[in-house]
DNA sequence: GGCGCCCGTCCGAACGTTCGGTCGTGTACC
DNA sequence: GGTACACGACCGAACGTTCGGACGGGCGCC
């Protein structure tokens, strides 16, 4: 998208230029974009004024115009990146070939890893409302997301792998609104790996919480309530 | 709550008067929050002004503020609603006696009926960040809502009816991660009633996507990661 | 039954503040 | 001396809110 080709052809001198005088760090559009998207996820993105992005950055407001051209553009900045991680899992051979079951559990399980590793990005992104252009640029991105997906549901619900008795779409739905959720409590601190994260959803999406199997359990547990 | 004993002694009168000069209807608080929280769904509590309200209530800001004191009244009565309906149902005695696996899923029932119902107003709640103060006690009422259900799984975990090989509050926060996708994509018209999907959500929560019982399909047993 | 006042409802025009963004300048480094 | 980065002062527009007043139906009074 856009011309961007001549874009870091100088980027070893500018990553050498850009230390300041008193030894401090400048930013670059990267580092100055995890701060904006700290304080979106905080405050919300209309909730939050280049006053308040130029407090936490440090630097002050006219600075931060040096590095991006918007408020707006660090919306979409943000939003690109969390999409560009979901759809690259996408085009992983994985979830493009073999069995829909597996291509499935294989879309859940790097979703999951993308969520947490692009957590920030993901979570603005799953909040993004439709006022603006990049946020109706990104609305639309999410769909086209839910209808790939979709698509591989269907597919297992035909390859006999899913039950059969509930709308694929909403089956798709559901199972993301599971996974999206993460955004709103998962903290890299508390909670386990991603991948135990992953493991969690899989044994919930795919096997419900009842308890299987065994059933050795004794009726009656620890008495009435 | 608060006093409320002498509020209604000239209700006939005050509807009565209700009904202005050129047959129109006056507002009332309630139907202005109707019209208000809809907008603040679509573009944001933060993205819409008041004059976004004066357009689309027909009158003018400061008409508006005639019936509620300020923006955020607007946002306290709209979340209070939420939370009154979710709260409510955790005190009917379907959520309070009995085995814990039969109240959780008299939880999760009601609770999509309540998503249902008061769908402009969970929406609302659901998307509070905690900028002021009333987003601020929004979120405690949550967090404490949360916890009520946490309590629920966890003592059907020691019934042995949940799985017990993951922890009762994440499990709460899948579950209640897919409940509460429900508000971004739930329409009246197009997806079914609230009951049938409330069946949907026990069946995929409880059982599972995957297909039970017949397991026709060739074994190759999934493969870990 | 006609009159006059009250009050609920709404309005237009402002208020002071904060918004996203611009401008001209300073300064350290290559 | 050019470039990268930062600054404080400033802009017009939009923000939430306030204010004084207009309009008209309901009710007490005669």
């Amino acid at each position: 998208m856009r011309a961007r080709a001549v874009q870091r052809v100088d980027a070893p001198k500018a990553a050498a230029r850009r230390r300041r005088s008193r030894g401090r760090v400048a930013y670059t559009p990267q580092s100055l974009l995890a701060v904006a998207v700290e304080a979106f996820n905080q405050r919300g993105y209309d909730g939050t004024s280049m006053e308040d992005l130029a407090h936490a950055t440090g630097i002050t407001k006219s600075s931060i115009y040096h590095h991006v051209r918007s408020k707006e553009e660090l919306l979409r900045l943000a939003v690109s990146r969390a999409l560009d991680g979901l759809f690259a899992m996408l085009e992983q051979p994985e979830a493009r070939t073999g069995r829909a079951i597996d291509r499935l559990e294989h879309v859940v399980r790097v979703s999951v890893q993308v969520l947490v590793d692009e957590l920030p990005y993901v979570t603005l992104l799953l909040r993004v409302r439709g006022n603006t252009d990049a946020e109706q640029w990104a609305l639309q991105r999410r769909r086209e997301f839910d209808r790939e997906v979709s698509a591989i549901v269907r597919r297992a619900v035909e390859d006999g792998d899913l039950r059969d008795d509930v709308d694929p779409r909403l089956t798709t739905r559901l199972l993301f609104g599971m996974i999206n959720s993460v955004v709103e409590w998962y903290e890299p601190s508390r909670t386990g790996s991603a991948t135990d994260l992953a493991d969690v959803v899989m044994r919930l999406a795919f096997d419900g919480l009842r308890r299987h199997g065994t059933a050795a359990h004794p009726g009656e547990g620890g008495g009435a309530g």
